[in-house]
DNA sequence: CTGAAAGCGCTTACAG
DNA sequence: CTGAAAGCGCTTACAG
């Protein structure tokens, strides 16, 4: 048996290593020893600038000394001589939901292309995240960041931040990458208006983003321009998570006369509302049709599964992305809002005349 | 309006400072400055470790002027400097699944006790998790790692990779963090049992994580206990997605006799499970029983709502990163496997008589 | 095309 | 209890 131990000898002042791992890292200054070229030379081939100054001999030799040894830079070495690191915060109100998964790959894998690397924030038990980004940007951990479905309060200027890119949000100076929701939304109630509603109310989410406010509105418009009132189309505000939705759904379903359909802000509470439909007994899509808004996993494992908006959300995280590195060279430039796609499913179907 | 140059005044070789947010990072030279002392002193306020080195005095005044200097260290340095990044990461197959959000948020909260940070890694495009892991660890970018549903090849030694802890996997020579599966499959079935379901079919993740395993040899040795022949209770392992569960839950539903019950290996195969049923028109919970297995929002937002065994997420994140803070020191001890419990919910009921 | 050297902002053993 | 100084491993302008 192997007994590790760290201790005594490990103890010089000047020379930490990585404890438990018994092998030192291999440094830049021992490729270049190994490969017979200066430590300059390593850097440069590591940090792909040896077009005009590195032979290609030679960097192959950096190259071939570098994987004997298993060398990798030392990522706050580089940082902190270069003064950025090479890393970007994506800040999320809430890690758990099911559509942030699909941002954060999307917006992983652009990064991989630039050499970026996104780090998931929740500002959870701090004070704000306002704070939690300044600290981090402050500390020199991130070089800028993504804000999902949060908005900066109107105090907040562009410059304090640092390069800031807002996903899914919308405030004065800053760039926004968004989902044309206006269009996803007309594809829903468009979609609900031609099989033969009328009625079609509206389960929204209680919260600030404008993202939501666009549905809401445009959803009124759609339905005012068909020729429905409002008293026929009512709308109630849920927070959002399934209870809640749930809860307002009941209420939705208790007016008369009973809508013929809901339009849900997101999946999550077509979710809520479709366990509503079930706890009244309401047959769903027979005698009311339900329309998600996201595409999540939760409208594919619904039952019936349910009728949707498809957002492309790894799209969303890429182009943010993109949009940042863009803010971060100083070009900030909002991009077009991305399409979304009406994905039709089990939970909608033309309305039925009333029994009685 | 301000027009922010970024160029030939900042591009002085020695002085690096982050683009585009107009005003210096401060240091701790300019703290010390600023508070009459000693850069060393600063450091030493900063890490905590003024216990009978600093006066109170003047770890008040320190604090003071970094609160008007906006100053926070910089992690590169302080990393490259200590030899370690404060950082570990967690590795997952899937950023996508819904149960990983709150494993995330417990590793999380549990780290910012300790002053370390938690970065979600997702090996996704590269060739495979261990180089991405080996790359963050040899730059330094991480200081351990916690592995969930993953298992090292046997040819990994854990001496390999640098302190590890499996979440939910095992693996020879390293240290596991559990959740209690055969207690909670135990759980499941007997409930079952109880309510009088005799053909209670299994549908696996075929995955290959012993904690599915496990899952499957419980309920095989529960079943066979209460004398349930392998015949009547027959089994299929899907892979882990919903369209895979409701193709092998038709399998299941398809066999006569058809299984009163089916015990799922998760949630989400349990919503698999629940569009078969709906595909094929068995009414459940009258007709057909259909337990999960996590307790995520799925179990929540499935019509009827599932019954399930809940996972306690949040502590397995936490305790899964102070093991590795354990291991960290060298002192890697697996702690006891975390307890889960029966949720009873809408999508279990004793069985119905055959009509025929 | 390559090398020598400065210095990014910290932490820490040591001297006082 | 406080300060001066070394050095972590890089990147980069400059000299050759």
């Amino acid at each position: 048996m192997l007994v590790m131990t760290d201790g005594a000898a490990d103890r010089s002042p000047r020379r930490p290593s990585r404890a438990g791992t018994g092998h030192r890292r291999s440094t830049g200054r021992d490729v270049a020893e190994l490969a017979g070229v200066s430590q300059a030379t390593v850097s440069l081939v590591f940090s792909g600038k040896t077009s005009g100054r590195v032979s290609a001999e030679v960097e192959e030799r950096v190259r071939h000394a570098a994987a004997q040894l298993g060398y990798r830079p030392h990522a706050s070495a580089s940082t902190l001589r270069a003064g950025r690191a090479r890393t970007v915060g994506l800040l999320v109100p809430d890690i758990t939901n099911p559509f942030l998964g699909h941002v954060l790959r999307g917006a992983q894998r652009a990064g991989r292309e630039h050499g970026v690397t996104v780090a998931l924030i929740e500002p959870g038990s701090e004070r704000n995240w306002q704070l939690t980004a300044m600290n981090a940007l402050n500390a020199a951990a991130i070089d800028g960041m993504m804000l999902f479905a949060i908005e900066p309060p109107p105090s907040a200027a562009p410059t304090d931040l640092g390069p800031t890119v807002l996903v899914e949000a919308v405030a004065e100076g800053f760039p926004s990458v968004l989902l044309d929701v206006r269009q996803g939304t007309a594809a829903a109630v468009g979609y609900l208006l031609e099989l033969g509603h009328r009625r079609i109310a509206h389960l929204g989410a209680d919260l600030p983003p404008t993202t939501f406010k666009a549905r809401a509105s445009q959803w009124r418009r759609l339905l005012r321009r068909a020729g429905v009132d409002a008293t026929e189309a009512p709308e109630v505000l849920a927070a959002f998570d399934l209870h809640a939705a749930r809860g307002a759904a009941h209420q939705l379903l208790s007016m008369t006369p009973r809508p013929t359909a809901l339009f849900c802000d997101d999946d999550l509470l077509a979710a809520g509302a479709l366990m509503a439909a079930h706890d009244l007994r309401i047959p769903v899509p027979d005698q009311l049709s339900i329309m998600g808004f996201a595409g999540t996993l939760l409208s594919e494992a619904a039952t019936p599964q349910l009728s949707t908006v498809l957002a492309p959300a790894e799209e969303l995280g890429a182009l943010g992305l993109r949009t940042l590195l863009q803010a971060m060279d100083g070009q900030a430039t909002s991009p077009e809002p991305l399409p979304m796609t009406l994905v039709p499913r089990a939970s909608t179907a033309p309305p039925r005349p009333p029994d009685r």
